[in-house]
DNA sequence: TAAAAGATCGACT
DNA sequence: GTCGATCTTTTAA
């Protein structure tokens, strides 16, 4: 079974089972903590809402992809293309624990400390050495390579809710990780969320 | 420890 | 021209 077929599923079947997953850039290797998933066409909260774009252009082309994109001009976001039949599917990877590689990840991050490494988003993408040339990178074959664990992370320890930092469509229920992990990311509304929290 | 504001480039309309 | 799936620094308690 190939990397893809393995991600060939909706997103919300994907993301659970990514997490404890590992990815490799050269000698930095990052377990993964964290995820959210974005459905794609019909996710306000997602990229690829309303159609192909040039920068999304990835998460239209098959699964098992690594999708990059440029986040308030300083941050790298790193997601994972899943879903069938091409779908606009994917998986963001919002945190991890730097399991390899650790002297390079902190010379890259020299004002984090070990946990905070990867604890993030644009965290995990500086600590991974990635840039916006990563995008479309195959995690099967390319530089940047994918593991799934061998065995899943048990569900009892997979903890669910609010997507972080969306202003759209935050009440879906669509973050994952790994509950006691201390690298997962603390809920954040988005700073600019619209109005005081409904409800 | 917790909360608030600044930074900074590409994509979209 | 405006916004963004954020991170870091600073200030207050």
């Amino acid at each position: 079974m190939t990397l893809a077929e393995q991600l060939a599923a909706p997103p919300l079947e994907v993301a659970p089972r990514l997490l404890g997953a590992l990815l490799r850039h050269g000698e930095v290797v990052v377990r993964l903590s964290e995820v959210e998933a974005y459905a794609g066409s019909t996710d306000p909260g997602s990229h690829a809402y309303g159609g192909p774009t040039r920068r999304n252009a990835t998460m239209f082309g098959p699964a098992g992809r690594l999708y990059c994109y440029l986040s308030h001009g300083i941050h790298i976001c790193a997601n994972i293309t899943v879903g069938e039949e091409h779908g606009p599917g994917a998986v963001l990877l919002r945190a991890g624990e730097v399991v390899a590689g650790l002297d390079v990840a902190r010379s890259r991050r020299p004002r984090s400390t070990d946990r905070d490494l990867a604890r993030g988003p644009g965290r995990l993408g500086q600590a991974l050495g990635l840039s916006l040339g990563h995008d479309g990178t195959d995690l099967a074959t390319g530089a940047i390579r994918l593991e799934l664990p061998a065995t899943p992370v048990p569900a009892s320890a997979i903890r669910t809710g609010p997507r972080t930092g969306l202003r759209r469509a935050s009440d879906r229920p669509w973050r994952y990780w790994i509950d006691a992990d201390p690298t997962v990311s603390a809920y954040r509304r988005h700073h600019r969320a619209e109005g005081p929290e409904a409800g």
